[in-house]
DNA sequence: TCAACAATTCGTCATGTGTC
DNA sequence: GACACATGACGAATTGTTGA
């Protein structure tokens, strides 16, 4: 059994987007790194503009019509999911490598505050 | 080796949002 | 309001893992 061919992705590039702090943020204007809008692409190749309106006359080309925008807008969402996709594993690598900093950044910290400690505590002797 | 299950990937649909 | 785009949800296909 066999999927119909597919173009391969798989090319995630390490690129260091500023990001924003949350994804349900739409509402309120600010939207994450990943949700940012692209640029529209360009068709790909082979694809055709419609044929202008009033140039279709008969059922049959009304439905080949139809048929081809389907085809058009399934092709474009089908590149859209993948970069979303894209997006949205680059956004939460991000999100990863900010974590590790930060833990890194606290046990820095909580070793200074025990350095602290120590000089500030009175000496029992 | 192979079946069973889990995890991942992909395409599609539905829907929300921004732009004109 | 129509349109284009982004994305969550879902199901199907594929790939990886594991125990017998």
């Amino acid at each position: 059994m066999q999927k119909p061919v597919m173009a391969v992705t798989g090319d995630e590039t390490d690129e260091d987007p500023e990001l924003a702090p949350s994804h349900m943020a739409a509402a309120t204007g600010d939207m994450p790194a990943y949700q940012i809008r692209a640029p529209a692409t360009a068709l790909p190749q082979g694809m055709m503009m419609a044929a202008s309106p009033g140039t279709l006359h008969s059922p049959q080309q009304l439905a080949e019509e139809a048929t081809r925008k389907r085809e058009l807008r399934l092709m474009k969402n089908r590149e859209a999911a993948k970069e979303c996709r894209r997006r949205k594993k680059e956004y939460v690598k991000c999100l990863e490598s900010r974590v590790a900093v930060l833990e890194v950044q606290n046990k820095k910290l909580i070793e200074e505050l025990e350095t602290l400690k120590d000089i500030c505590s009175p000496k029992a002797d």
